[in-house]
RNA sequence: GCCGGAGUGGCGAAAUUGGUAUACGCACCAGACUCAAAAUCUGGCGUCCGCAAGGACAUGUCGGUUCGAGUCCGACCUCCGGCACCA
């Protein structure tokens, strides 16, 4: 508390009587701790951030990621809720209907995980924590409209989850299917992706295995199309990145498909391709290990066998792969496959190619089979050399790209090509029968409306994404509202027995099979159809289900009729401004965006993107002791800063101002508690500097509105006018440009011009006060989105009562652009683009005395003496730039 | 491999979008105050040459456009992120 204590002995020189007479309501010395503590309680009574709907004021809906009740704030969650609560402030004090809410992402792993070693109540340990990280964000000050606050795993709120999956139910939008999960065949239980990282059990080392399970799944992909093409209404306002991950995500290619013919039987195998141009490089057909056509090995065929062994062997490495949780790297394995002994006939060809099966065909992508073309593909190129498969050229590669009119495009072939690798870029067709000599572009389009036309084939856009799965054999999560019937099978809950409440208790072993599905009170029920006997659903919703929505359930969070109101709804969104970490750029903000198409086809939403602005901020980065590497902030490295600890050494105010001040807000923040000092010393200047004319200004005349002409003031006074509009003008700029850190610097570079000024309260001519009060008014209105604790304390210093946003409510001030202008300006010479000189000219010089003054200048005349003048470039309030040879 | 983003002082970063490169802050150096230290205040702070005035060179590299380029164009290098046996 180095603060404190050398202001103590300063207050001694304090006249005393002052204060008790109203003229000076503010401490000499600024203390942190005193005036935060007296603005947020004030806002609190004086209900200062709650937001309605009936208001003449524009809505603006700031919005921040909620955050996991782990119990603790982090600095990264300090950093989401300063910009956002920036943000806020700037648009209340610009007179706009802000809403700014919080909640609680509460359910999830981590409070089953307390439960299990601790033996706590997932309930109360969650509440326990909201409690704790709501008194310290109230204690950061954040401008929460608290009545709106929200928690995903109170039965008000995942009532209306299981509303939702109901809904979707309906739609065909939530269906069951087999899937996979890992399986620790030791301990015989589900575990997640994280508890199978390497693909061994996290326990007890066991290699894991895929066990198929009957899941719910949301039909993601039938929004496929609109998930891609909508991007274009939010381009501009989200991140380039972000819209990258999603489109890569979504992963759309577009080919064809085409069926060759099974000469053994009468089916059919199916293959997707992009590349329908090389089918008569076609020199086998692949099939997936899972593939159906296995089955159709005729019995006794000598190859049945050894396919048999293949695909078991296959099976059985798969499953002690994890992909997911190695993240990079060599996940490749090497081709192997074997031959099936069926023989497919190519439709464009007639040509009869082998059908094998291999290790590098997915059965999840396309349709499990692809036609090799060793030619023209690496993998198919590389299998090829191994099991000395034929490698035949189709494509010939051009060597110019593209031709005027009139080209022959034979000429352009280089055919002496010979094949080391796989060719896979566009060429011209040859070996290709009828098709030879057409370029793959037209080939590729030709080809397949001739399949289209033959009925072997067709156009098909192929995507990447998946179905969201969404069961979790879980209890700390939404019950999925369902109900297995003998008679009548799977029976939605009825809408009005919703909510399904999660039971008080249930076993919690960790062994991740449904622990629901141990509570008998729970499981036993009597199917809504019949009244027969019949069970619940055990598993729990993905906590992403939750984070889907919740925003729309801000704007009418204790509504018990809908999920929301749809004219309240419609009144706050879409969310104007979205804030968050960049690692939701996929998964939450894809469901996101699916959920808002979902509820806009049931007619709850008007709109089709829910978010307009996206800010992904960057990470909070602090040194990792002996390495002296920056690497975000945790406990297993040891180099976390504790938000409280800042807060009491420092105070919020600092805290918030150099976390923004530090950095843009998407980059990567270095902690440094030198920064933050240097945030303390800004602060306290510009407080020790209102302090010292509050006293001035309550027994003064001068108010904003009685201005003074020009003339009256003193030319330093004029100087910190147009200083105070320029700055005016920058921060509003930056700040509808989410540029934080500038806004800062320009209000360090007004208090450092008001400091410049020296001028003495008591000496001050009335016209001079004035310009320094609108000054300060101005710096105080400006640093409040930014420390509101001090901004509100010198705002009520300053004489204003009731608080920025109470009665005699602040108004951000407005640039006059006649004052901002500068009254001289000094006018760079450059001589051949060289700086030489200077010149002082006003923003209205004419042209010629510019270019005249510049010429007769002496420094110049030093380099254009002896030389030809080519031309004079006079830039109006720029520069001159003189050439000469 | 494909897609996206970024390279500016010792450090975090600015640059009105083609017009004085390095604002603002941190760190550092010097001075004032002090018996002293801390705090505070004042000044300095891209690199090289020079006693100085001043000059030369500097925004990842190389080239181009332009009176003028951190900014625009072309090629390349490096780093970060996403996707990836996706047919």
């Amino acid at each position: 508390m180095k603060l404190e204590k050398a202001s103590c002995v300063l207050l001694v020189f304090t006249i005393p009587g002052k204060q008790a007479k109203g003229m000076r309501i503010m401490d000499e010395k600024y203390y942190p701790e005193k005036i935060e503590e007296k603005w947020q309680k004030h806002w609190a009574d004086a209900g200062s951030f709650e937001a309605d709907e009936q208001s003449d004021l524009t809505p603006f809906y700031c919005l921040e990621m909620l955050p996991y009740p782990s119990g603790f704030l982090h600095m990264g969650h300090v950093r989401n809720y300063s910009i956002g609560d920036a943000l806020s402030w700037y648009k209340r004090l610009s007179g706009f209907n802000v809403l700014h809410p919080i909640g609680w992402d509460s359910f999830g792993q981590p409070a089953e995980q307390a439960a299990i070693k601790r033996g706590v109540n997932p309930r109360d340990w969650t509440e326990e924590n909201i409690a704790h990280m709501r008194g310290q964000l109230q204690r950061l000050g954040i401008s929460y409209d608290w009545r709106r606050e929200i928690a995903a795993h109170r039965p008000q709120y995942y009532k209306w989850d299981q509303w939702f999956f109901l809904k979707m139910f309906e739609q065909g939008l939530a269906y069951k299917r087999l899937s996979p999960i890992n399986w620790c065949p030791k301990e015989e239980t589900v575990l997640s992706n994280e508890q199978s990282s390497g693909g061994v059990c996290w326990r007890c080392q066991t290699v894991v295995e895929k066990r198929e399970l009957e899941q719910w799944f949301i039909r993601t992909t039938a929004y496929v199309e609109q998930l891609l093409a909508d991007m274009r209404e939010i381009e501009g306002g989200w991140p380039e990145r972000v819209l990258t991950m999603q489109r890569n995500w979504i992963g759309q290619s577009t080919g064809a498909h085409v069926d060759f013919a099974i000469r053994e039987s009468s089916a059919k195998v199916r293959v997707f391709t992009t590349r329908i141009d090389t089918i008569y490089g076609a020199t086998a057909i692949v099939l997936a290990a899972e593939h159906p056509l296995i089955a159709e090995i005729p019995e006794g065929s000598a190859l049945k066998d050894d396919v048999a062994r293949f695909v078991e062997r296959v099976r059985r490495e798969r499953k002690g792969r994890n992909p997911a949780a190695e993240g990079g790297g060599d996940t490749e394995e090497e081709k192997e496959g074997v031959n099936t002994g069926l023989v497919a006939i190519n439709p464009f060809s007639g040509e009869a190619i082998p059908v094998w099966v291999a290790n590098y065909v997915l059965m999840d992508y396309g349709t499990g089979a692809v036609m090799s073309v060793p030619a023209h593909d690496e993998r198919d190129f590389e299998f090829a050399q191994k099991y000395k498969l034929p490698i035949r050229q189709v494509i010939a590669p051009l060597t110019h790209r593209e031709e005027p009119s009139g080209f022959d495009p034979r000429l352009g072939v280089d055919q002496s090509t010979e094949m080391t690798a796989a060719a896979t870029d566009y060429g011209m067709l040859v070996n290709s029968g009828d098709w030879s000599g057409k370029l793959s572009e037209d080939a590729i389009r030709e080809m397949t409306r001739f399949a289209s036309a033959g009925g072997f084939g067709e156009e098909k856009v192929m995507y990447r994404l998946r179905d969201w799965g969404i069961s979790r054999q879980r209890f700390w999560g939404a019950p999925i509202p369902v109900i297995y019937c003998e008679a009548c099978g799977i029976v939605p809950v009825p809408e009005r027995d919703l909510p399904v409440l999660l039971p008080e208790h249930a076993e919690l072993t960790g062994t991740g099979q449904s622990p629901l599905a141990s509570v008998a009170e729970f499981v036993n029920t009597t199917c809504p159809k019949c009244n027969g006997a019949a069970r619940r659903e055990t598993d729990t919703m993905d906590t992403f289900v939750d984070s889907s929505w919740y925003f729309f359930r801000y704007c009418d969070p204790r509504d018990d009729n809908a999920p929301f109101a749809r004219d309240r709804a419609a009144y706050w969104t879409p969310v104007d401004q979205y804030i968050g970490g960049i690692e939701h750029a996929v998964m939450h903000l894809l469901y996101t965006r699916f959920w808002t198409k979902m509820m806009r086809d049931i007619g709850l939403v008007p709109f089709n993107e829910p978010v307009k602005k996206l800010l992904t901020q960057g990470m909070v980065t602090n040194v990792v002791e002996g390495t002296g590497e920056w690497k975000a902030m945790s406990k297993s490295l040891g180099n976390g800063v504790d938000p409280d600890e800042m807060l009491t050494a420092y105070g919020a105010d600092a805290v918030r101002l150099f976390i923004l001040f530090a950095a843009p807000p998407e980059n990567e923040l270095r902690w440094q508690e030198t920064g933050i000092e240097g945030a303390v010393r800004f602060l306290r200047r510009v407080y020790s500097m209102v302090w010292r004319w509050s006293e001035r200004f309550a027994r003064s005349a001068a108010r904003p509105g009685v201005e003074p002409r020009g003339e009256e003031l003193t030319a330093g006074a004029r100087a910190l006018r147009r200083k105070t509009h320029q700055t005016i003008a920058r921060i509003t700029r930056d700040f509808d440009e989410l540029h934080f850190n500038t806004s800062v610097a320009a209000l360090m570079e007004l208090s450092n011009a008001l400091g410049d000024l020296n001028l003495q309260p008591a000496g001050a001519s009335e016209a001079d006060a004035f310009a320094v009060r609108e000054a300060l008014e101005s710096l105080v209105i400006m640093l409040a989105p930014f420390a509101p604790h001090i901004g509100e304390e010198m705002w009520e210093g300053l004489g204003h009562a009731g608080g920025l946003l109470g009665e005699g409510r602040a108004r951000w001030p407005r640039a006059d652009e006649e004052l901002a202008r500068a009254e001289e300006l000094e006018i760079p010479v450059q001589v051949n683009g060289k700086l030489r000189s200077r010149i002082n000219a006003t923003p209205d010089t004419p042209e010629e005395e510019l270019r005249a003054a510049a010429l007769a200048d002496e420094r110049v005349r030093g380099f254009t003496e002896g030389h030809e003048l080519v031309k004079v470039i006079v830039v109006p309030k720029r520069l001159v730039n003189i050439v000469v040879k």
